[in-house]
DNA sequence: CGGGATCCCCCGAGATACTG
DNA sequence: CAGTATCTCGGGGGATCCCG
């Protein structure tokens, strides 16, 4: 990591932040410990050398733990320190900034588990005004599934299946519309952008919970 | 720049952002419109054909504007878009969480007067509470001299100096513990981390305008 | 003199193979 | 499973040159 020569916390944060890769596997540990392989699996392209090289710098750093997992299941766990859950909500302003002219998948582009989860986390209106207090859902994009639940003020939006969802919505990236308004609940429906199960009267509620605008111009 | 592949509004950001020297071009062009010159000098180390790819970068990408100055001074100047000045509060963020965990400036570091710009307006609170509802500063770190205007709620940072300034600020890298309240203003001036010329009961009232924290741990 | 373009070198990323 | 080893190649670093 060359440096910039500059005493500037942007110029800090950049040395760290601006290796290739880097804020993706931060966002992807970010989502929940994963192993190496969970990694590699989650960053289609990356190359063996370059995610173990992020992982020593990001360590370095103070931003990854290594936690040797002792057992019978002897794998190595890397997880985000406190320090880097601090940039949680600086990632978030990031990506929804990068969301803000993304409408449609480039040629060969596609949707990760740790991307689906991060971006509805992003978007989360804590605010919403909701037709109901407690709400769970279960969201479906090609073979991803992940899940979100409703308590309040309280939403979780976590990988896998929920045990027992109100309501199953699969879906493509034609969710991007939907979450920056520019679709509605019904049109999504009447347009097959989505496909619901369960109690389509709590989907609303599911899309009133979630914002990404559009940029403006 | 190449692209990650995935669908998601954090990897187009990184696509773009994580370029070498993008964040910094930025930071200095949102302090104000800036030549290629301005930018080369106030980016020390970027080599020529680095800034002259990054700018036609950034201006594809929507985040910079060309302006081809007319007239007796046919200079060319560079300008943030709208789309750029949305990522205003994404950099103080940035910035803010690169920052928590710098101190002191490392062996050969320098500021630059952007740098200090923009450290000072991310790091503004615009609900401190102050003795005076207006007030003038002048701050000036080496051979670099900015200033603060507040009026009200209103807090600016701008380069240059002021035409009249209540307080005139001598320091340097030793502000930064100042800004994170290691040092409280007395304390400043005791150890002469400042050095103050004017109306000196307003420092207090400047220290409380801005705060950027060290990191907790 | 401002605003670049060009050249060469080298590091780090990409790709792939291989090992404890 | 969790990396290391090796090779290639594009892009950055550094200096210099060029054009209006």
């Amino acid at each position: 990591m060359r440096p910039y020569g500059q005493f500037c916390g942007l110029a800090r944060a950049a040395e760290i932040l601006g290796q290739r890769w880097a804020l993706l596997v931060l966002r992807d540990l970010l989502v929940g410990p994963r192993r190496y392989s969970d990694l590699a699996a989650g960053l289609p392209g990356i190359p063996s050398n370059v995610l173990a090289a992020r992982l020593k710098e990001l360590e370095q750093d103070g931003l990854v733990a290594r936690e040797a997992r002792s057992g019978a299941d002897r794998s190595v766990v890397y997880l985000p320190t406190r320090r880097a859950e601090a940039l949680v909500p600086v990632l978030d302003a990031l990506g929804r900034w990068g969301a803000a002219d993304m409408r449609v998948p480039r040629e060969g582009e596609v949707v990760t588990e740790a991307a689906l989860v991060s971006s509805l986390r992003s978007a989360i209106q804590r605010d919403a005004r909701r037709l109901r207090p407690r709400s769970t859902y279960q969201v479906t994009i090609a073979d991803l599934t992940i899940h979100v639940a409703i308590d309040g003020d309280d939403v979780r939006v976590a990988p896998g299946p929920h045990p027992d969802p109100d309501l199953v919505i699969a879906t493509g990236p034609g969710l991007r519309d939907l979450l920056a308004g520019a679709v509605g609940p019904e049109q999504a429906i009447a347009e097959g952008i989505v496909e619901l199960s369960g109690d389509q009267t709590a989907f609303g509620d599911f899309v009133a919970t979630f914002h990404v605008p559009y940029a403006s111009t």
